[in-house]
DNA sequence: ATTTTATTTTGTCAACTGACAAAACTAATG
DNA sequence: CATTAGTTTTGTCAGTTGACAAAATAAAAT
């Protein structure tokens, strides 16, 4: 029973740590929930000590806080292209630019569906948490989106949907089969839950 | 500091506790999922202690168990009268039929969002607790669902689309403005949070 | 009225949790 | 090399958790 003792690490830049934990964070808080989640687990997920993330981080709040910030900068910067050529081009056709931006969504939430089961999870609650996400992150993005959508609607397309009614099934479907996998490709034909397809679908359901 | 000694409270009916049980733990599961909810935060909200729960039910795991039951029974009788007239009338209006269970299906999950959150909680993580959903409750629901589609695509109705789609419709469209409705409220027009509203919105965007 | 059964109430336990202090170590700085 | 700052590793703490045993009480059965 030699105590194996911890070989001490190669130092690694504050900054990989620090992403190792998100990283990890992010998978654990998705799958548990704030509560259910535990800061031992993330870090052994991570590959580091619990004492690390104090030190790095600070509190679970702060992780929690550090993640959701992580999560959408990655999720902004798929999105961003969509929003670029918007602008480029603001009359001529928006809802071949909202239909590239649902696919960028969707595309997104198929690979890191993370952020859409914590979201879920935490709009439940109204909590501070769920006002953080609201405000500092889900209505400025839609305040983006909506703009385009009035341009898409000026064309005469969008099937006569509201923009709210759009940033429902955004919200709500479009991450459904990737977020809510084990159940639903159980459920329905697994092809449904392949992100090209997925998309046209939702293409297809927004802009007809 | 006179130790106020728990009075003994009149011995009410087994199956009134147990019932008083359960929906405390609906609400606890559905707010923090299974491992974040605690068994004597349950307890409180039941106004009972919590050895109640061991004596009653069992483990923790047993509680949820016999929570989703509970749940899936009341969704049942809600939704069964829908079924019922379908039955009568096989061919004749089968839209109709469906529609209406669209409809009871949303003020369901209007009047009680607890399941529809239990689900998206759990249907993340591959668990036991989500092959017991799946194989005990979800897939029989929708085994009847889709022979009732079959007839409203006899009949030419339904948009093309196809059984698999109106279940992920329904899983994921129809629970949203309840189920998250804390972040719901804030982010759309609240009169989308209205069941009526939004089960004719539904309705609309599966059977046009 | 006495015994038996059903349920409630109190109390305890080991395991786990978030937080942090202190020590040990590494890498940069002078 | 000596010092300092940055980081990792170990260890500890009070509070919470699920589970259950034991005692106390109520209701039912005899």
């Amino acid at each position: 029973m030699a105590q194996q003792k911890h070989v001490r690490k190669q130092q690694q830049s504050s900054e990989a740590v620090v992403s190792e934990i998100l990283k990890a964070a992010a998978s654990e808080f998705a799958s548990h929930g704030f509560e259910g989640a535990s800061t031992r687990a993330i870090a052994e997920r991570a590959g580091v000590f619990q004492a690390q993330i104090s030190y790095h981080i600070g509190t679970k709040d702060d992780l929690w806080h550090a993640t959701i910030d992580w999560l959408f900068e990655r999720l902004r910067n798929d999105l961003e292209q969509g929003f670029a050529d918007q602008m480029d081009q603001p009359i001529d056709d928006a809802s071949n630019a909202f239909a590239d931006i649902i696919r960028r969504h969707v595309k997104h939430t198929a690979q890191h569906p993370e952020l859409s089961r914590i979201m879920s999870v935490e709009a439940a609650m109204a909590t501070e948490r769920t006002k953080y996400l609201l405000n500092n992150h889900v209505k400025p993005t839609f305040a983006a989106l909506r703009l385009i959508w009035a341009d898409v609607q000026a064309q005469g397309r969008g099937r006569g949907l509201e923009a709210d009614d759009v940033f429902m099934l955004m919200i709500g479907l479009a991450p459904l089969p990737f977020a809510q996998g084990p159940l639903m490709k159980s459920l329905v034909g697994k092809d449904r839950c392949h992100a090209d397809a997925h998309a046209d679908a939702m293409v297809k359901l927004v802009l007809g």
